[in-house]
DNA sequence: GAACCCCTCACCCATTTGGGGGAGGTGCGG
DNA sequence: CCGCACCTCCCCCAAATGGGTGAGGGGTTC
């Protein structure tokens, strides 16, 4: 089995395959640091798994996770976070993640998630589903995506625009802006601006 | 020369054992995952160099190294971060760190470093030093503090909370939460809550 | 073609925010 | 002791925000 590590953390790539190293049956074929040097290597090179961090510089690993995972649906995508809130693990599935680890994985178990995902099957660690699944089953899910219009909107908010600005800047009317503002209190489910750009920074749906 | 490793992610922290295993004179007396278990390790056994990320759970890696440089200065705290803004730099640096790498860095990199903090000298990676200079010879260097009480209500706005919420919950009137409000603006440089967020979230200063 | 989403804009209205000013109190370090 | 930072509160005022409702046009998807 042909495995492929996507991070842009030196320690963390040579960390995975120093761990990595002497599993049977696996190999590492290669590393990248970006998307962009991920996706040179899977069209040059055969891959059956990525690891794939979720953060990284230019595009984030969820970004790179959509597009994986559209090009290349048979490659199965372990994704590896930091974060352990259930809105990273939601959003990565839905965007075609076939696993989730945390960085505070144990070789043990980035070996079985890789595993079952070559397999086919899903790997979520284990603390994150008890949330996840209260998640789903519970409140109205906050939304995970903002149209571009909306993401723009909240970005440039976050960057200290007021909503005359933001028109000027968008060449839109000030009425636009403050319709599109409000469809992001609703998706995120938020009542005002400060609390949008936290809870969208949480996301990672601006920077 | 005895290193701790500090971080919350394994990866991390046995990527930095495997790769610093073979470095002559240099020692990896343990590990921590948490600031809790870090003084607590510094405790019971001498230690000359900390490696310590500058994010974890709980206790952040700066809050971590205020208190370490604070109760044991001669030890080294070289801080490792995923973040290359110029503010955290800055902010480990007045706080008392001796050096500070990127998770990107390299086995090399790592040994300088760690070799130039344990003679006392202060090691930065090069792609930070600009920036930093820049930042302190340019613009009116942006504060990388709150007060505890600033840090309160910015925290509540970050939820969505609005002043006459935000003197509720503290206790306070409402005309002494617009002066908090007022004084964050100020730190920060900024001229709206949400921006304020944006910024705040990015130097860590709330959650 | 109907349903649905996204984009665009308008009007109304109460409330909140942002930006000045000032002014007392505590407590700590030089 | 004096300054300085922090905490607390008050006044004023213009501007921005948030919260409705409505409405036309374009595109996709079923």
């Amino acid at each position: 089995m042909n495995l492929l590590i996507v991070d842009d953390h030196k320690v963390v790539r040579d960390g995975v395959r120093f761990m990595l190293s002497d599993v049977e049956g696996l190999e590492i074929v290669g590393d990248a640091s970006s998307a962009e040097a991920m996706f040179a290597f899977i069209a040059s090179s055969p891959v059956d798994v990525v690891l794939l961090d979720i953060r990284m510089d230019g595009m984030t690993g969820l970004d790179a996770l959509e597009h994986l995972s559209a090009e290349f649906p048979q490659i199965g995508v372990l994704m590896m976070s930091m974060h352990d809130q259930p809105g990273y693990v939601r959003r990565a599935l839905e965007l075609g993640a076939s696993g989730y680890l945390l960085k505070s994985a144990g070789r043990d178990e980035i070996v079985d998630a890789i595993h079952a995902v070559s397999e086919g099957e899903t790997y979520i660690h284990r603390a994150l589903m008890e949330p996840l699944l209260a998640d789903v089953v519970g409140t109205p899910q906050r939304a995970t995506k903002l149209s571009p219009r909306e993401q723009q909107v909240l970005q440039l908010i976050a960057n200290g625009s007021e909503n005359k600005q933001i028109a000027r800047e968008l060449g839109l009317s000030e009425a636009t802006v403050k319709t599109y503002v409000r469809g992001v209190f609703e998706r995120l489910d938020v009542s005002s601006r400060a609390e949008a750009v936290a809870v969208a920074l949480r996301l990672d749906l601006i920077e």
